[in-house]
DNA sequence: CTCGTATGTTGACGGTGTAAACTTAAAACA
DNA sequence: TGTTTTAAGTTTACACCGTCAACATACGAG
């Protein structure tokens, strides 16, 4: 058994690192959808079967990959939600929501990853606490917003979230009508949401 | 060459409709990531490569099936927006808003299929229409809303779909924490929705 | 220096979509 | 009615895919 955690065990180097790359970049380059265990193993330039050593399945390396991703969405939408300390709990929120859709766009296979590709969370404790962590972001913004007596976070971080995935979704997907301003929509949507959560339900 | 549409043309009766029902059938009990069109030709009791005949690809027989559930969206959807003929328009842009979520948890893979699996509408002219007459649906019940002169329904149009399609997405995904009333998201995320989309952008 | 074991390769299996060649039977026409 | 055209279905084949088992290799512990 190996003790020390030096950089290339050995033959190839670091496979495992090797392989969360190039899937990364196969993921960005063809889409989710002709993403290929194979693929990764050829770009790595080894045989087909080299990953089972570090992956047990496909399923196994994109939960790896979908964990970086939120590491990287959380560090983005922090900074950006950050990058003006003066602003209000409700433009701390409308820039969140602006960097999400932005993260969405920027790398829309990564997103559907993420955030709509059917993987059991369970099986990565990184994917898990990666994803966790997300939410507790999404949590605290809207409880800065609607005032910390206020109950039913939740529901209203539900809200916010619906809002902002299916603008995401729609663009990325391409299923708005061709003559749309992107930009508007996602303006006028997230300007509304500290009125809309703040405005409804229960005390 | 045939002139006569007689419904059952020889051999196996009608291999075209059995292949759209069987996939439909495959859909919702498998869901879109199992779904197969070697599946399809076996349930419909053929050789795999008969589909070939009717479906030049399997793309192209999703994009039948993802027209006939904009069809049936678009009744359901009618239908409950004219449930109550007295209501006012704001009553019956959240009544469509209510059957849309309804009609994608009571059918998540054929939902899945028409507003997220990627294919090429132009494809397919029965997909083409049925969709465009679901956004002209959703149109109409925004301009009613936001009142007659004021411009930008199609913005505001896509804001709303936003909202329950990302609900939707959401729900169906089981993305949301686990103790969660998805009733009540459903509800208040609705009930802000007329007042948000006559409540900001220009005149 | 030896040997165990982690790592990588090869080959195989069943599955998929799709294409070509072949067979069958319905329809078209004389 | 009888012949021929042609649409519809089958068979076979190919290139992929994920996964598994058997084998080869070379690091590192002893």
């Amino acid at each position: 058994m190996k003790r020390k955690p030096e950089p290339k065990p050995y033959h190839h180097g670091d496979l495992y690192e090797t392989l969360v790359t190039a899937g990364t970049e196969l993921l960005k380059e063809e889409g989710l959808e002709h993403f290929t265990l194979r693929g990764c193993a050829r770009r790595a330039g080894v045989s087909h079967a080299a990953p089972k050593n570090h992956f047990a399945s496909v399923e196994d390396l994109l939960c790896e990959i979908a964990a970086r991703g939120f590491d990287q969405f959380v560090t983005e939408l922090d900074a950006e939600a950050d990058s003006d300390p003066a602003q209000s709990a409700d433009s701390r929120l409308i820039a969140m929501g602006r960097a999400y859709v932005a993260f969405a766009r920027a790398n829309p296979a990564i997103y559907l990853l993420m955030f709509r590709h059917a993987q059991a969370f369970s099986k990565s404790v990184h994917l898990q606490a990666a994803s966790h962590a997300a939410w507790t972001q999404l949590e605290s913004g809207v409880a800065a917003v609607i005032g910390p007596e206020r109950g039913d976070v939740i529901s209203r971080a539900a809200h916010v979230w619906a809002l902002v995935h299916g603008i995401a979704s729609l663009i990325i997907d391409r299923r708005l009508p061709g003559p749309i301003d992107f930009e508007q929509v996602i303006a006028q949507s997230l300007a509304s949401l500290p009125a809309a959560i703040r405005g409804v339900g229960p005390a």
